[in-house]
DNA sequence: AATGATGATGAGAATCTTTTTCATTACAAG
DNA sequence: CTTGTAATGAAAAAGATTCTCATCATCATT
């Protein structure tokens, strides 16, 4: 991930992009939303505005740089496309997210779009619970 | 489904909630956004204000009368709890959704869940792609 | 059926997230 | 180094959802 990918995506290599993609890539935090981002830049001295933020996400987004996420919470979630496509784990009470991925449930998508008669481009598996944190757990 | 089902949920049977059930019930969506509904109201002669569609819908969702889905576009979904849990498949193109359910993934689901040391709650998969229409589908 | 406590409603304001507008600035090709 | 075009920032706008608060309706009790 550098420079190269943003130009490979059609955009010019500016600040903000570069910044962006810095960010993604070192953030503890794999799922940022936009807000956060802003956040983060900020407290590293970066300047750019909130709007180029969005629209720079989006971009990543359809360059297939990043992946947005609609979890709960009335505000998408971006992620850094590090290859290897995965589902999400998150836990109700703490919001701790792991990945997973497994290759049953992958395949059975498949099957299943196609006895619906539909090619799957995409798909988004979420399980919802309670982690192993004991102050997560149910009594 | 009926007005003892918001009684049982602690509510008063109210005009609007009534109104709102019924609405659910009988819609030809089975999934339907809060200004959806609002303006269904609307088109039934019923003056429902918008901040009461939200209210109820959001109560019969902690109901586990109604299920609120995230899918992309920004804003919430509500879909009558019909009994049997299920996933969606959402066409990219046209937005229509099916819905399918399957035991192969449901029992995978559990069992990864257990690996990561969590108690699944709740999931939400959607599988996205395009549907059978010559309009929405590729090349 | 009337009463009264409490919960519910409607209208609009407020909030939050995201997108758009537009004047200014920066990139990158020649 | 010039110049066309894309990108940016700030603020406004738009869209979704929640909150506030005065008024009203429900329901258990008279």
């Amino acid at each position: 991930m550098d420079n190269q990918d943003i130009r490979k995506a059609g955009l010019k290599v500016t600040h903000p992009r570069i910044k962006i993609l810095e960010l993604l890539e070192n953030s503890s935090q794999r799922h940022v939303s936009a807000e956060d981002v802003y956040k983060m830049l900020l407290d590293n001295g970066e300047e750019i505005g909130l709007a180029t933020v969005y629209r720079v996400l989006t971009q990543f987004e359809t360059a297939g740089l990043v992946t947005r996420h609609n979890f709960e919470g009335g505000h998408a979630v971006f992620e850094l496309d590090r290859g290897g496509h995965h589902d999400h784990m998150v836990c109700v009470v703490c919001g701790k997210v792991e990945e997973f991925i497994d290759p049953t449930i992958e395949k059975r998508q498949r099957e299943i779009a196609k006895s619906h008669g539909f090619e799957m481009v995409d798909h988004s598996l979420i399980i919802y619970g309670h982690c192993s944190n004991p102050k997560c757990s149910v009594g």
